[in-house]
DNA sequence: AATGCGCACAACCGCGCACCT
DNA sequence: GAGGTGCGCGGTTGTGCGCAT
């Protein structure tokens, strides 16, 4: 039986300044890595359940976080991204430093949708099926020098500590594959 | 000044996966 | 292998703010 995921009894809605410097003063003085999201509130004195805290830290108070309107080369390629992985905003966000998943999705869903839409172009492909497709196939298939899309988001080990995605490790062959260089690689000549 | 509306963004919820016992 | 638990993800909802009426 998998019991609520949070708490009714527990805090909900925005964050205060209060709360906010509980969470950043824990983390600071027992580091991110060691952090156990489960216990967290309570060890911290917040009235929060464990995942509530985890996403204000990820999206909010990290300090490596860029706040701020996105310029116009990230758009750019958030663009390139969805059309090429669609809707995996934390690949996608993993692409753009100091970005989370929610600030790319929310950035997506609020102004680049409509953008698109206004321009008539296909907010799934954007008009680009005809060349992505062979790259997507590939990225598939090939597994014996690249990753699934599935497999490159669900690796956990291929995480490092700021959340974004590192090397990913072949379990099959025991190669270390560069995803990132990879899907560089692609989309300069795909793109 | 009051209020209604739309937009942008913060936060929540439910699900799936990985890991542990 | 089965069941429980924690984490991460993506979709959705809630909230606050600015603008128009």
């Amino acid at each position: 039986m998998r019991k609520p995921s949070c708490d009714i009894n527990k805090n909900k809605g925005t964050w205060s300044q209060e709360e906010d410097q509980k969470l950043i003063d824990y983390i600071n003085s027992h580091g991110e890595a060691k952090v156990c999201w489960s216990t967290l509130p309570q060890a911290a004195g917040l009235l929060r359940c464990g995942k509530s805290c985890r996403l204000r830290w990820m999206n909010y108070l990290r300090p490596d976080l860029k706040r701020g309107n996105f310029a116009e080369d990230e758009e750019d390629l958030i663009i390139k991204l969805h059309a090429l992985l669609g809707n995996r905003w934390s690949l996608i966000a993993g692409r753009l430093p100091g970005r989370t998943d929610n600030e790319v999705k929310n950035y997506w869903n609020t102004h680049i949708r409509k953008k698109l839409i206004s321009m008539g172009i296909d907010q799934n492909n954007h008009g680009l099926n005809h060349k992505l497709a062979p790259l997507q196939n590939s990225l598939i298939s090939n597994n014996s020098k690249s990753f699934g899309l599935k497999e490159i988001s669900k690796n956990k080990a291929s995480k490092t500590q700021d959340g974004n995605y590192g090397e990913v490790s072949n379990a099959s062959s025991g190669e270390d594959i560069e995803s990132y260089d990879l899907l560089d690689i692609n989309l300069e000549l795909t793109l």
